[in-house]
DNA sequence: CGCAGTGTACTACCTGATATAGTACATATA
DNA sequence: TATATGTACTATATCAGGTAGTACACTGCG
């Protein structure tokens, strides 16, 4: 369901984490889909149930997910837009971060707005 | 000279790399200039110079500074854009997550880019 | 030449995050 | 009751980041 990198440096979690906010925007979840249970992605991943835990419960903290136990874990209805300052902080930091790399890689500012535009239609992210 | 910030997550020599490429966009440092040696940056800093020394040479390695043994270690006069293949990827991946996070915050494409348009030209970043 | 300042290299160690392993408990549903 | 689920907890191993200390090589200057 996922692909996660077992080599890669950065954590299993996080990539597990961002695997479902894209599969949501891909459109391979949908607002109210039943996501596998905590210890079937961990068998079908070959990961230990602890990461997959760790990865539904920051998930869950940022409003994506609901965990309901007992029930199972689910794709929430609604994803509001919660307005944490810090970590609109932090959004905007690791995106200026990403600009100045951009142009240290040798693109101008409308080679780099071309590539936003072409990461925002991929997404399927529109207007508000 | 840097804002180091001992408390976050991200490395140190990370932040120093982070803040040298910061300083040339804004024209605290300019081609050429001699950086702080590693020991007095780390004297200033409160930093192990083991430390100072990884970021001078990860930003060496970019092509961004330039040591030399027994002078010292200064800004490059032409900071040539390397095509690095795997960095390409990196940063593309960076971009996109930070555009991910964004959208997850509750802004829309056009906000999005506004605040892509106003880091670039923050850090005067302009066309080719 | 001798000396100070500089970059560089290396080993050893400590700490925290990551991931795993195992166990146990609470709740919902059939 | 039985099963599947989420949840919590301890213990352990590994690795990256950072610190500490030492030593060496080179440059520039008196």
């Amino acid at each position: 369901m996922f692909h996660i990198d077992q080599r890669s440096s950065t954590p299993i979690y996080q990539q597990l984490i961002q695997g479902v906010k894209e599969a949501l925007l891909r459109g391979g979840l949908r607002f109210g889909d039943k996501m596998p249970s905590v210890r079937e992605l961990a068998g079908q991943l070959a990961i230990n149930p602890n990461t997959i835990q760790k990865a539904y419960q920051e998930l869950e903290r940022q409003g994506v997910i609901e965990s309901l136990r007992g029930r199972g874990t689910f794709v929430c209805q609604h994803i509001e837009a919660h307005a944490d300052l810090a970590r609109q902080a932090e959004v905007n930091e690791a995106l200026r971060k990403a600009l100045i790399e951009a142009h240290y890689l040798g693109l101008g500012a409308e080679q780099i707005m071309a590539m936003v535009k072409e990461h925002l239609h991929d997404l399927s992210i529109g207007g508000e």
